[in-house]
DNA sequence: TTGTTAATAT
DNA sequence: GATATTAACA
């Protein structure tokens, strides 16, 4: 209804409001209600004169449309003119306005309180009567803009209409109060048009973390390292101009819950796998272990695609040991920094956070990536079909594969990996050795699951960090930053059920003992968007006994790890965040993708005859499941006849699907994992589950 | 002032 | 319930 309309209703039949606009004058003094006649017409107001205030209240009830505002007397013998006031209010929700002699304040206030939109005093004077027309003006505008609220007062009134009348007058003097100042700010804005807001109350817009704006934030949290990560220093690392520290201290506070829970799912995820069976005595110690290479990557639910499989290896354990260790990325558009750093000088590794950047270029991903990939992955996948066979209880699982499901709301389907993998606006992540890192022993001495002969005690550490960031829509959900940090728990020859012999290769390079030594496949039931499993190298390995400890490696990790962390009140140190941090730290900042394949190539010479760990970890769907290494073998090495670009760009499918299913033949799991387009380049499938591999060792 | 946390609002 | 803003506190 427009004005215009509101006007012509407001003045009846003749449509010139506020003439003959229909005023009931109420007075019990003669006089007085004459001479209040006489000023109503005076200005052309259409006049109903009565003299008892029960006789007003009668026709106005007998015909609510009747009038268009009441003028009353204050006293009056037969009803207190506050009374009728309360009443019209009450039931008509006619402007009323009193009239008195008394202007005492608290009379006048006591009739504006209680809902009179006026008060005049007498001998009231005809300018006075000439503008009260704007009261019949605003109620009705008020009904309009408001009808719920003049809705809820009359349900007052209806209600409250038996009760006491006190406490109907405090009701409905708020409700009337309420709603005359709200006429007063609607006069406001009619008289100053749009009159600006004061700049005190004006709320701030809401900012909104889009995809880049997280992007930034996460590329200036990673180059200041979580732990100097504040929000000062991240609102001038991103230089964006319209956000204030508070929204970036907000951002943070978000983002390290976020952390915090994918930590939280890592652990959980430690302890289903310890408390699922399948693990023997020996087994569960590996909670106290410092952790063994298998680690991890989380991210948190989204969309992240993630596709890409890299391998990393200590650069210590590479440079003596040449053993390799794999990793396993699931990510695509997205970005993730993966180094393996040594447990030791974590504090030193987070500082290098920063530098951490995804530094592969799209169009090298693919075969970098994937390069010298293919047989770790395909011993996943084969001790996944061939899970039924429990290897850990034979003794000796020394590497662990640990995979992830999924957390990703949304994965997109790869077509291919070149083109999945990170495009200039994704920021993939990428396993990168460091170099620099030296390990220092210790790590591997202490090691109840894992035993390690020759290995000199030298500790052991890997770290993934991925911080994945996908381009699809929802910022919160593109969090895709996960950080797995494994330590090669020192050996324990007490937990050592067994001795690696190496009488096997596997087609990676990897010798494995058939009888005790198995892929582990562990899979989380938390669906994480992407992760990402290292692969501890064991250099010089001769002997290898494994328990089906590894996934508590992370854990153990953080808390080998936690010294920082454990200085902030939130638990960081049992999650992950900590070790992203690390992890980031360890990457060098130019890392190229060609070091992946590098580092097959030498995980490959480096695993002939050394090391023998290859134990999947299936999370806790299936902890005890085992492949026992000869099938692996033969599967793997039948996957190898494969051609080699198949696997460079395959990729893996959902774990989910694997675990639930079992397969008889390689091809079935190949086929179930693996789905090809046209051109022959993978397809992720949609629920895919396999973000992650860890490799335990080799 | 700044950072962190919790409460509150959207 | 997820996010973002705001308040409160160290």
């Amino acid at each position: 209804m427009t004005m215009v309309e509101v006007r012509r209703n407001l003045g009846g039949e003749n449509g010139n409001f506020p003439l003959g606009m229909r005023v009931l004058a109420v007075d019990d003094d003669p006089t007085c209600l004459k001479l209040l006649d006489g000023l109503l017409r005076k200005c052309q107001y259409q006049v109903t004169t009565t003299s008892q205030a029960k006789t007003a209240l009668k026709m106005l009830r007998e015909n609510k449309n009747r009038f268009d505002l009441v003028i009353s007397d204050v006293h009056m013998p037969d009803m207190d003119g506050f009374k009728l006031l309360e009443l019209v209010g009450l039931e008509m929700d006619l402007p009323v306005i009193m009239l008195s002699a008394n202007s005492d304040t608290k009379l006048v206030m006591k009739g504006i309180t209680h809902g009179a939109c006026d008060y005049l005093v007498k001998p009231v004077r005809v300018e006075e009567l000439r503008n009260i027309w704007q009261h019949v003006l605003r109620r009705k505008k008020f009904d309009l803009i408001s009808p719920t609220t003049d809705e809820t007062c009359q349900g007052n009134g209806q209600s409250g209409k038996e009760s006491e009348p006190t406490d109907n007058e405090d009701k409905n003097g708020k409700v009337n109060r309420k709603r005359k100042e709200e006429e007063e700010e609607e006069e406001e804005d009619e008289e100053n048009g749009e009159e600006i807001e004061d700049p005190a109350t004006q709320k701030k817009p809401r900012v909104v973390w889009s995809i880049e704006l997280h992007g930034k934030f996460v590329a200036a949290v990673n180059q200041l390292g979580i732990e100097k990560a504040v929000p000062k220093r991240i609102l001038d690392l991103m230089n964006v101009e319209g956000i204030s520290r508070e929204n970036v201290a907000s951002h943070l506070q978000k983002y390290r819950l976020y952390l915090k829970r994918i930590s939280s799912m890592t652990s959980l995820q430690e302890n289903m796998v310890g408390a699922l069976g399948g693990w023997n005595s020996s087994s569960m110690r590996m909670n106290s272990l410092d952790g063994f290479g298998g680690f991890q990557t989380l991210s948190a639910r989204g969309t992240l695609p993630i596709s890409g499989l890299s391998s990393y290896q200590t650069s210590g354990m590479l440079g003596r040991l040449n053993s390799p260790s794999g990793i396993g990325l699931r990510n695509l558009s997205s970005s993730v920094l993966i180094q393996p750093s040594h447990t030791q000088d974590l504090s030193n590794s987070i500082a290098n956070i920063g530098k951490l950047q995804p530094v592969v270029s799209p169009a090298n991903q693919n075969a970098s990536l994937f390069h010298g990939i293919p047989a770790q992955l395909e011993l996943n996948q084969l001790q996944q079909s061939k899970r039924t066979s429990d290897i850990f209880d034979s003794g000796c699982d020394p590497t662990i594969f640990t995979s992830a499901n999924s957390l990703l709301d949304n994965i997109v389907p790869v077509g291919s990996l070149s083109s999945s993998l990170p495009s200039a606006s994704s920021n993939p992540l990428f396993l990168q050795e460091n170099p620099q890192q030296t390990l220092s022993g210790g790590v591997f001495g202490n090691q109840n699951s894992f035993k390690v002969t020759s290995l000199n005690s030298e500790p052991f550490n890997t770290g993934i960090s991925c911080s994945n960031f996908l381009s699809n829509g929802r910022c919160n959900e593109n969090w895709q930053s996960t950080i797995q940090v494994s330590k090669f728990p020192s050996n324990n020859p007490s937990s050592l059920s067994g001795t690696f012999s190496h009488d096997r290769l596997l087609p990676n390079g990897m010798r494995t003992n058939n009888s005790s030594s198995g892929l582990r496949i562990q899979s989380s039931p938390l669906d994480f968007s992407s992760t990402s499993t290292i692969s501890a190298p064991l250099g010089d390995l001769r002997e290898i006994r494994c328990q089906a400890g590894f996934v508590g490696d992370v854990q153990s990790v953080n808390q080998a790890t936690n010294e920082k962390w454990g200085e902030h009140k939130t638990d960081y140190t049992q999650n992950s965040n900590h070790n992203f941090n690390t992890l980031n730290s360890m990457v060098p900042p130019n890392g190229d993708v060609g070091q992946l394949s590098r580092i097959l190539d030498q995980h490959n010479g480096v695993c002939n005859g050394k090391i023998d760990p290859s134990l999947v970890n299936q999370s806790n769907r299936s902890p005890s499941p085992l492949v026992q290494l000869s099938e692996i073998e033969k599967s793997a090495t039948e996957l190898k006849t494969r051609s080699n670009e198949d696997y460079q760009s395959g990729q893996m499918k959902s774990q989910g699907d694997l675990v639930h299913n079992s397969y008889d033949s390689l091809d079935d799991l190949m086929n179930e994992m693996i789905s090809r387009d046209q051109d022959g380049t993978m397809l992720m499938d949609g629920e895919f589950g396999f973000d992650a591999y860890s490799f335990g060792s080799c």
